[in-house]
RNA sequence: GCCGCUGUAGCUUAGUGGUGGAGCGAUGGACUGUUAAUCCAUAGGCCGCCGGUUCAAAUCCGGUCAGCGGCGCCA
């Protein structure tokens, strides 16, 4: 049963003059009653079949004509080197057979009208048919980046000797103050009717724990957010890239994440330049990515670009997406937005001892419109200045007790960042919609299918 | 939570008050090398749903449902 060749190597010549099997699904056919080309797909790729009647005898020959698109099939034949079939090669097929059939009056329904108007975009038909669009050309080819940039982040962290570390989703309270979390009953009794616990919207708490037992940890892990977000750059549930250092600072953190993020922008490059050409994407920007230096930037001098831009922002306010987009506008590459104000950020970023109005955090924003990637920074490390900024911020304590100890107990200065993995793709690739690169997304209006 | 836009065949769409058209896909036929093949024919429509105006509604009005886009929030 196992299959053996693939439609990738037979492109690249690996079986020139041989006999084959081949194994996959009908992407299109076009032919005459005597010879009829059947384009088979698998997962690396499209080649033509030459299926002749005169070959093949007459009952195969109407077998396989009858094949209609995404029917699975095998076929055996000759490789063929031939300047008239796309990409060179083609398979003069001796013989094969139908697997999986597609009955006519239910054709595949993904057809090119229905990716026609799209434009690579997301119509509510491909929404809900996502589960038969994962096999088009567009689709395959996010995946495949996707793939790729989430192996760069493991080969990141690896190569650097963290070690990877898993948090649990079900948790007691939130990461972000005032977040919405998303509520799941979980076991109420008698003495707790109400008893819910929520979907974590972060991994870092959990990770701040095991710190001192580790030093340098990290975890891709998905992570959700109840806000009724409507952009192209929001889901429900995204995918989290994130990492925790003991002894390091805003700095050390902020050097991680220029590294991996260029990282990621190289590995892309490596493994999928291909595909990021035939998604139109502009590779020499990816490089650009790849290679210069991300600059970090103070909230004081964005606010300050800012206002000389004639924005109306006052100091003390956070950045909304709409200020990003203008600061942002004229960057080439990411940009690291450092020290915001205290005011404007949770309980567990640590205040800057050399002006405690600002925190120790950063943000890295994505050139062309895509926003923030990064979220990070240092964090509150000792018992004291905790519990005076969650005393601050009115947070309860007791959710945290156990977030507290890991500073009761020989605390240390340390940091980490988060990092949106669906975005970096969306970002890199060029995409439309953060929907384009996860094969099933989840939005505040949408958990099917 | 707020603002905006769109619902016509399986898909993409034309149709501003008078018997709903096309392309793709499907089916049948023709064609010996096609490149999204081509040509001929056939089938396929509660014009999202409910109500109203009118002699007459896909078309105008009200409501409703669904979807999409944007804002706030953030990765």
């Amino acid at each position: 049963m196992t299959k053996s060749v693939w439609v990738s190597d037979v492109h690249d010549g690996a079986h020139d003059g041989e006999n084959v099997e081949l194994k996959g699904w009908v992407y299109r056919t076009r032919g005459s009653n005597k010879i009829w080309f059947l384009v088979l797909r698998d997962s690396t790729g499209i080649v033509q079949c030459v299926i002749k009647k005169s070959d093949v005898g007459e009952d195969c020959f109407e077998e396989l004509k009858s094949a209609l698109i995404e029917s699975s099939v095998t076929l055996f034949g000759k490789v063929n080197v031939d300047e008239r079939a796309p990409g060179g090669h083609e398979v003069v097929i001796s013989s094969g057979k139908i697997i999986g059939e597609v009955n006519p009056e239910n054709p595949f329904p993904i057809t090119e009208s229905a990716m026609e108007s799209s434009d690579g975009g997301e119509t509510e038909f491909l929404l809900d048919n996502r589960h038969l669009y994962l096999r088009t050309n567009r689709m395959t080819t996010m995946l495949k980046i996707r793939s790729s940039v989430f192996g760069a982040i493991h080969s990141y962290f690896r190569n650097l000797d963290f070690i990877e570390y898993q948090a649990p989703n079900f948790v007691a309270g939130a990461v972000e103050g005032g977040s919405t979390l998303f509520e799941v009953p979980y076991f109420p009794n008698e003495k707790n009717p109400e008893r819910k616990a929520y979907l974590t919207q972060s991994w870092q708490l959990y990770a701040e724990a095991a710190m001192p037992a580790l030093e340098r940890l990290y975890t891709i892990a998905p992570s959700f957010r109840a806000e009724k977000s409507r952009t192209r750059r929001h889901l429900t549930e995204f995918w989290h890239a994130e990492m925790e250092i003991a002894w390091g600072g805003n700095a050390d953190v902020m050097a991680h994440g220029e590294s991996l993020v260029r990282n990621i922008a190289s590995t892309l490059l490596d493994e999928r330049s291909d595909e990021l050409i035939s998604l139109g994407r502009d590779i020499d920007l990816v490089s650009r990515y790849a290679d210069n230096p991300y600059p970090r930037i103070r909230y004081d001098e964005a606010i300050e670009t800012l206002q000389g831009m004639g924005v109306e922002i006052e100091w003390g306010q956070d950045l909304d997406y709409s200020k990003e987009k203008i600061l942002t506008q004229d960057f080439e590459v990411p940009h690291f937005l450092t020290h915001y104000p205290r005011i404007a950020k949770p309980f567990y970023h640590r205040p800057d001892p050399d002006d405690p109005k600002y925190v120790l955090c950063h943000d890295l924003l994505a050139p062309e419109g895509y926003g923030e990637i990064i979220g990070g920074g240092e964090r509150t490390w000792t018992e004291k200045e905790i519990l005076e900024r969650i005393d601050e911020e009115g947070t309860p304590r007791e959710p945290y007790e156990f977030y507290i100890d890991v500073r009761r107990f020989g605390g240390v200065p340390h940091g980490g960042f988060g990092l949106g993995v669906d975005r970096v793709c969306s970002w890199l690739a060029g995409a439309e919609h953060i929907r384009e690169v996860i094969p099933f997304p989840r939005d505040s209006r949408r958990v099917t299918p």
